[in-house]
DNA sequence: TAGATTGTTAATCGATTAACAATC
DNA sequence: TAGATTGTTAATCGATTAACAATC
């Protein structure tokens, strides 16, 4: 259990310093995946990087760049095999492994029934799940029992979880990130709207419907100009 | 009600043309809203740039140019007034405003209770509520009657909204997003796995948990090697 | 005046776009 | 062979970093 976040890709350049591939690159993937998908769901067999670059509004230019960091997926004159390039791009994301993830505030889990499932559905599996204050001696939120935070670091080198959600109040956001990440923690998904500052080597990626919100009421009416 | 989504950004340079302003710049903003908040909550009158860099692990170099390019906040050998800077970002950022949004999908809305007060809070108040299925007459979601999805036209030019939040299922989305475009919203906020292709003028934020696991679970192990 | 910290200008870095050679 | 489409190399663009002049 304790690896699946640590599979290989396999770089163009098999060169293993190389591994520098921009962040908007790997976001961007996520979308030609849900292209194939698409075209797979209407029997397509092959695909054309312009073909993607039609359902997703990517030029074909950046596709082919994306994709050729990881390889070399397509024929020239031919294009993609849709089948192939759909199952590449799952191992290079990961999407379709079993993955272990710790979550941590249970409240929020307890209030969005579908999440977990919808979790479960991407392989994603919550196998440890944690409270700040003192849970109850049986409370349990979908299923799984809800422990005491100050058990993470044990846990952690128990099932050697790699990845965690952090979902407590904002004011304890920071210190409880701290404490993961001396447990071990190599990712964390930040679910509250505290700023983590996180040391080198540990990645931190921030869900906040709120900030994006915002983030869309500002650009709203930047949009009066020419660009 | 209009138009709260339509308030003005003065530039530092007053050039209207010169309204460029990098999204990672205003994504940033957010952060030294938080660490001025915190600094504010101590007590503190004046903060450095340099103040800010520690709360946020940002450099103050690119904090200062950051704020530079909405006007002159700071005062040289002094810093900045910490309540003055916090006053002009929530300006900037439009964080204080009450802000009129649709929300196109009522099921999730229904499923996370507390995500209409935490809009709220914000400043957030969703105005109409809509399903594309045909909801029962007198369905109602948070205080807000359940409206068809084919009164949105007649909503928008009704209310002016200039914003939506599309929570509907991922097979809908992109039609939902067009009907939601050609009533002449600016601004979705998408909450589904589906990629949203806009057209120039018009601005769709991602919120994908989902999404950011996987980007999580990828860099998980990219961060081997040196960088 | 000397020290501190700003806002800005110049240099570096990285990512996107465009052009093209390779090849099916 | 001619046409199509890839993967890659070169050119452009934008954002970050570093240096510094301005000023409190």
């Amino acid at each position: 259990m304790a690896d699946h976040f640590a599979g290989r890709i396999d770089n163009a350049s098999s060169d293993p310093q190389k591994v520098k591939v921009p962040e908007k690159s790997i976001t961007r993937l996520r979308s030609y995946l849900f292209a194939l998908d698409d075209y797979l769901a209407q029997g397509a067999a092959r695909v054309s990087s312009d073909d993607i670059s039609r359902k997703v509004g990517i030029k074909a230019h950046l596709i082919r760049r994306d994709l050729s960091q990881f390889g070399e997926f397509g024929r020239p004159s031919i294009g993609y095999d849709a089948a192939y390039l759909r199952t590449r791009l799952g191992q290079i994301l990961h999407i379709d492994d079993s993955k272990d993830i710790l979550w941590v505030g249970s409240s929020r889990l307890s209030q969005d029934s579908l999440l977990i499932k919808r979790f479960q559905d991407h392989g994603f599996n919550i196998v440890a799940l944690f409270d700040t204050g003192t849970p109850a001696r049986d409370a349990c939120v979908g299923g799984l029992p809800v422990k005491p935070f100050t058990h993470v670091i044990s846990t952690v080198s128990e099932l050697g979880a790699q990845a965690a959600v952090l979902a407590v109040s904002q004011p304890e956001a920071q210190a409880a990130a701290d404490v993961l990440i001396s447990a071990g923690i190599k990712g964390i998904l930040n679910l509250t709207s505290a700023v983590i500052v996180a040391p080198h080597g540990v990645c931190v990626r921030n869900v906040d419907i709120v900030a994006e919100l915002l983030a869309l009421s500002y650009y709203c009416h930047g949009m009066h100009d020419s660009d």
